[in-house]
DNA sequence: GTCCATGTTCTTTA
DNA sequence: CTAAAGAACATGGA
């Protein structure tokens, strides 16, 4: 759902409005979606400013101006909007930043996201696999090589790449020609190269579009994307493929709904 | 009422 | 021991 193409998205919006801005007061309506757990965040973000606000993989990072961190992770629902405080409040949601003007409020009915502090300490991302966008075919490739899982599995994992998601691996995989069910250690470097070319414009054109919109995704000014009319194959099971006359398969990979085209994707 | 959507983490299996 | 597969989580919509 929110993949780096809306986390982006959600980020670019932010900004404008965001930056240098003064956090007047903060109101956590459920302690549980912060981690640690009963941290004590209003103390530590009340007078601060934004300084920036940056993306890794799907987190959206806030550094205040004092250098202490904290990330937001959208999880399966998560939105993060700009709002008057005069507009409602919707049901589900969780923190509300106030400033002098608006406020930046986190909604997130399923709860797979959520707000983790991180204080100065030096980013945690050691886990992380290398971002999308700035990866090279020789480092896919030598993270694609130590795993036999099918390459569908293998992109999902955010330890060999951070950032895809259920939608974006199906149309790399697709602008790829690369078939869900392929070994990732049976690709060869140069259908590697291959997919790492896919993978950034694929990424790149979700951006231009500001990601898709499937239900729960909207930008921080509360706006859909429009890539979702641009799916190849993601959600197009039994539809003509777009680049052939076949008909889109599903099946599930990972436990998870995979979408390709049986022609244009040969196993 | 049942099933399905999915990102991440935890548990179980091989 | 490690890698991979599977379950669990939570809610709303079909």
């Amino acid at each position: 759902m929110p993949e780096l193409p809306e986390v982006q998205t959600v980020v670019d919006t932010l900004k404008p409005r965001t930056l240098g801005q003064r956090i007047v007061s903060v109101l956590l309506n459920r302690s549980d979606v912060l981690t640690p757990h009963g941290f004590d965040l209003s103390g530590h973000l009340i007078s601060r400013t934004v300084a920036a606000i940056d993306r890794r993989g799907k987190r959206i990072i806030f550094t205040l101006d004092n250098g202490n961190r904290f990330y937001i992770h959208l999880g399966m629902s998560g939105r993060l909007t700009i709002e008057s405080p005069q507009t409602d409040l919707l049901k589900h949601t969780h923190l509300i930043l106030e400033f002098k003007t608006f406020q930046i409020r986190f909604k997130d009915p399923r709860r797979f996201g959520g707000i983790w502090w991180l204080g100065s300490e030096e980013f945690a991302d050691a886990k992380m696999g290398p971002e999308p966008l700035l990866i090279r075919p020789q480092q896919l490739a030598a993270c694609l090589a130590k795993t036999r899982r099918p390459i569908k599995n293998a992109l999902l994992d955010q330890t060999v790449i951070a950032g895809l998601g259920n939608i974006y691996v199906d149309e790399s995989l697709f602008a790829a020609g690369i078939h869900p069910l392929t070994l990732a250690n049976d690709i060869s470097a140069e259908k590697v190269a291959q997919l790492t070319r896919a993978i950034k414009q694929t990424l790149r054109k979700a951006l231009r579009h500001g990601g898709s919109t499937l239900r729960d995704y909207f930008d921080a000014n509360g706006d859909a994307g429009k890539f979702q009319k641009l799916h190849a194959v993601y959600h197009r099971t039994a539809k003509k493929c777009r680049r052939c006359d076949s008909l889109i398969e599903r099946i599930v990979l990972g436990g998870r709904s995979t979408h390709f085209c049986p022609s244009c994707q040969p196993h």
